[in-house]
DNA sequence: CCGGAATAGATTGCGCGCAATCTATTTCTC
DNA sequence: GAGAAATAGATTGCGCGCAATCTATTCCGG
């Protein structure tokens, strides 16, 4: 029943709270943008991830899979059976490379192309979900972007103590500043 | 900047990329906060999850399922197995409630607490590969924040027009410009 | 050429997230 | 107080994400 507070010798440090945590507002963030997604998608029985997919097959068809995975930031561990469902749905086909067999090339049915302008009006939904004035909204984008880069550059083991590479980890004003995590 | 749109007969409104969207960005800061903390948490067996369970926890035991999914956004689908896990890995106890047997306790064991104190370095590893100063830090915080909260409180659904209760497939609006998604 | 290293994907295993459904308790209404 | 409605969790099924491992091809040094 002892509710350690304030000034107790066993007190911890205060542990923040998930609400106030950086971390815990993009974790939020990311469940509710693809619960908002849902909704448009699904009806076409697609689902976020496989919606990104398709956005950079209909800028540049006939992709490798690294070539998907890498600007998303995702693995042929993930890639591998998600493609195979857009395959067997129909959007696109997966073909070994002639030149490179090593290679899988993404190319898109007529059924993949076709959803392109079934789905148009989607950026626009979501652009009102958001809610956000134009350059209010590239602000942010720049900004979470940005957080997102400088996570994977330096991660946490890494910004734990030892300075990373040639780390520009200037001096710590104060050890205990926000709530970031 | 160019702006390629409209003219000819089979271009199609140029859909926006991946890496310009605001959903992106936070979908991949997501991504890359998880990985950032999976080498602080791994070796005492955690997930990010758990560890944000373990903060309400921390904070408040014996809370009821209920009371640690809603802080979090999570449903007793998701959380009933990872509260499992975390009792299989002896942090945790759970028991109905014998005020309303509906409800299911959860209650620290004394490993779940002394976890307090093993993980009391993760946030200032996390804020390090943040590095954003404090001010910031919050500011960024409270705007991710408020997205989210306005993502859940209306959908793309309600927010393309349609009819916010029952009708599904409601009819689409007039086009827009930007790169929300 | 040949054999080892490098590369591209595929496979396996596990832990979320979440919709949909189910069961067991309250609680509400008549 | 009996039956209906509401509530709290548990269960099932599916699709990511990602570490670890495996296979097949290509590249490279000799």
């Amino acid at each position: 029943m002892m509710r350690a507070v304030s000034g107790h010798p066993s007190m911890q440090r205060a542990a923040p709270k998930p609400d106030d945590m950086l971390c815990f507002a993009v974790y939020a963030a990311a469940h509710a943008f693809t619960r908002a997604y849902r909704p448009l998608l699904a009806p076409h029985g697609l689902t976020y991830p496989q919606y990104l997919v398709l956005l950079l097959l209909w800028a540049e068809d006939g992709r490798t899979v690294g070539e998907i995975g890498l600007p998303l930031f995702l693995d042929s561990g993930t890639l591998t059976p998600l493609l195979r469902r857009l395959e067997s749905a129909g959007l696109v086909r997966r073909s070994r490379d002639g030149d490179d067999e090593r290679q899988v090339r993404i190319r898109l049915t007529a059924d993949g192309r076709a959803l392109r302008a079934k789905l148009k009006g989607v950026p626009d939904a979501i652009g009102r979900a958001v809610g956000l004035p134009g350059g209010e909204l590239a602000a942010v984008t720049e900004t979470v972007r940005r957080l997102g880069g400088t996570l994977r550059s330096k991660g946490a083991a890494e910004a734990s103590g030892a300075p990373a590479t040639a780390g520009r980890a200037g001096p710590r004003r104060r050890p205990r500043a926000g709530a970031p995590g």
